[in-house]
RNA sequence: GCCUCUAUAGUCAAGCGGUCAAGACGUCGCCCUCUCACGGCGAAGACCAGGGUUCGAUUCCCUGUAGAGGUGCCA
């Protein structure tokens, strides 16, 4: 049989990283069996609506490259793939649920029910909904429904005995009836919840493998039960686990709260847009490359047999498996996603990198009066994301107020005293230097240092400082000189010379 | 509270009864070196606790603890 997948998202809101994920197994999956994957949109929820997240969507999956065999915007045999066209198809399965006695109108109020459940919590009990309904006598369901009173349909849950499922991750799960609840099926505005719209719409898909949020994990077995009472073989369920994010508890304030070793108090939680953490797209406008988000979130919470690390996407889609799901949630790393993006960066060709790079250098440079692709020689190995790079080549447009301790250095056995002759020697030879190459930089200074019987560092170390104004930068003193040109470079020195006697 | 799931270094994780318990990120040290990176070499660092089962448990079972999820006319 075809193995078919879906990735069912609800439009509320963006990508973020876990839904990336999940798309991504999902569609692993397919493309590892030959098999379609399909998107479909789940938008039952009317109030949760927002304008364009369906859009996006559609654009992240496009970018991530996971493309779609059926959905909403590329069609299908399967259509509509949007739960809301759907509608009409829901309401005829739920009255066959309600012949078979696995479902029954409910005429019950909101408020009651808010009621009740509020009553339940502060016994410290599980509201359970009582079935008061379930016992309405036909006649009375007919005359109250002819009346035109608002109903919903709730699914008939045994008092007794067991439901369950299996899955592939987890293995068999099992609770007890007496601890679920009748669940709404269809609800008062005639759409369907999930927990209804999920069965149908899977099993009228022909979706073989329901790959999904761990969230669901213990409701599952109430939609076993649907499939049951339809006499559907269900599909095979893969739960996969959340993204998680590290953060610290902060009070009402936004202060840290402290424990009590005086460290802030630490605490595991799902990857949220709200608290600030990147989505896909934050990533990508970074300056991330789809590539390295691709492979990292892979690896989040799936591990390959070998030792190997990079895969590209085709690559994956030989080589997913089910086994290698991890049963636990996994915590996102932003140093391994940087280290993962720096490795993709590296192995960038020059000219690609100079593609990527130049808008971001554009930021603060030009390529008129800098030599965009000697920089970028320079730069290709510092750049864990493509956004560092204003902050990292400011420093050519203007030259930065620095203290002139930064040319005390110990290693480079390099002192005032010395930086001071060293930079004089400098500026008189530099003077009279026209070839501004760096080959003939570095050969003219080097000369001078093996003539004035000094250690390497005594001179350059304070030279990239005068030109430079700063202690690290992407390159050494013959790379900055080259790039700032003759004039900028000289009249950097000497001001710098300026401030030191 | 109740239900479900999970538990190997700071993080991702391999392991699936007998291992000196892989590997990667991060951290630290050394080398390279005019800085920072890159690259090379090396180091530290883990089986949540207590009971079983077994000749032998990180691995199987139970209990506890911790974390996550669920407990919606949200998905």
């Amino acid at each position: 049989m075809e193995v078919r997948t879906r990735f069912a998202p609800s439009p509320t809101g963006y990508m973020h990283l876990g839904n990336l994920r999940s798309a991504l197994y999902t569609y692993l999956w397919a493309r590892k069996n030959g098999g379609k994957f399909i998107l479909r949109i789940e938008d039952t929820d009317q109030e949760r609506e927002v304008p364009g997240a369906v859009e996006k969507i559609y654009a992240s999956l496009n970018v991530a490259g996971l493309k779609y065999d059926e959905g909403p915007d590329v069609g299908g045999d399967y259509g509509p793939y949007v739960q809301s066209q759907r509608k009409d198809m829901y309401l005829p399965y739920a009255k066959q649920l309600i012949e078979s006695g696995h479902a029954y109108y409910c005429f019950c109020t909101k408020e009651r029910l808010d009621e009740a459940r509020a009553e339940a919590e502060k016994k410290g009990e599980t509201f359970k909904y009582d079935k008061k309904c379930l016992h309405l006598s036909k006649e009375e369901v007919q005359a109250r429904l002819d009346a035109g009173e608002p109903y919903v349909i709730r699914q008939n849950i045994p008092l007794e005995g067991k439901a369950g499922f299996d899955d592939v991750i987890y293995g068999h799960v099992e609770v007890d009836c007496a601890t679920l609840d009748d669940n709404v099926l269809i609800k008062a505005d005639g759409l369907p919840t999930y927990n209804f719209a999920n069965v149908i719409d899977d099993h009228t898909m022909c979706i073989t493998h329901v790959m999904r949020g761990n969230e669901y994990l213990s409701s599952a077995p109430k939609y076993n039960l649907l499939y049951e009472a339809f006499g559907w073989k269900p599909p095979v369920y893969v739960h996969l686990t959340p993204v998680m994010c590290r953060d610290v508890q902060k009070d009402e304030n936004g202060q840290p709260i402290l424990g009590e070793d005086g460290q802030p108090v630490e605490y595991v939680r799902k990857l949220s847009k709200r608290k600030g953490d990147p989505t896909f797209e934050d990533l990508l406008s970074r300056g991330y490359l789809v590539e390295a988000v691709i492979n990292y979130m892979t690896l989040l919470g799936w591990s390959p047999k070998g030792e190997e690390e990079f895969f590209s996407l085709s690559e994956l889609e030989k080589l997913f498996d089910l086994e290698g799901l991890s049963k636990s949630p996994s915590i996102f790393d932003m140093q391994k996603m940087n280290w993962f993006n720096a490795e993709y960066i590296r192995r960038l060709s020059p000219e690609k990198y100079l593609e990527m790079a130049r808008p971001w250098l554009d930021q603060v440079l030009s390529e008129e009066k800098f030599d965009y692709r000697r920089l970028c020689e320079l730069l290709q190995s510092r750049t864990e994301y493509f956004a560092q790079l204003p902050d990292m080549v400011r420093f050519l447009k203007d030259m930065p107020d620095f203290p002139n301790d930064f040319y005390v250095n110990k290693k480079q056995k390099s002192t005032l005293e010395s930086s001071v002759s060293a930079l004089k020697e400098a500026k008189e030879l530099l003077e009279t230097v026209t070839d501004w190459s760096e080959s003939n930089l570095h050969d003219v200074v080097m000369e001078k240092i093996a003539s004035l019987g000094i250690k390497n560092g005594q001179m350059l170390w304070p030279l990239r400082i005068a030109v430079s104004g700063q202690q690290n930068t992407p390159g050494g003193a013959f790379e900055i000189m080259y790039l700032l040109g003759r004039s900028e470079t000289l009249a950097r020195l000497n001001a710098s010379l300026e401030r030191l006697v």
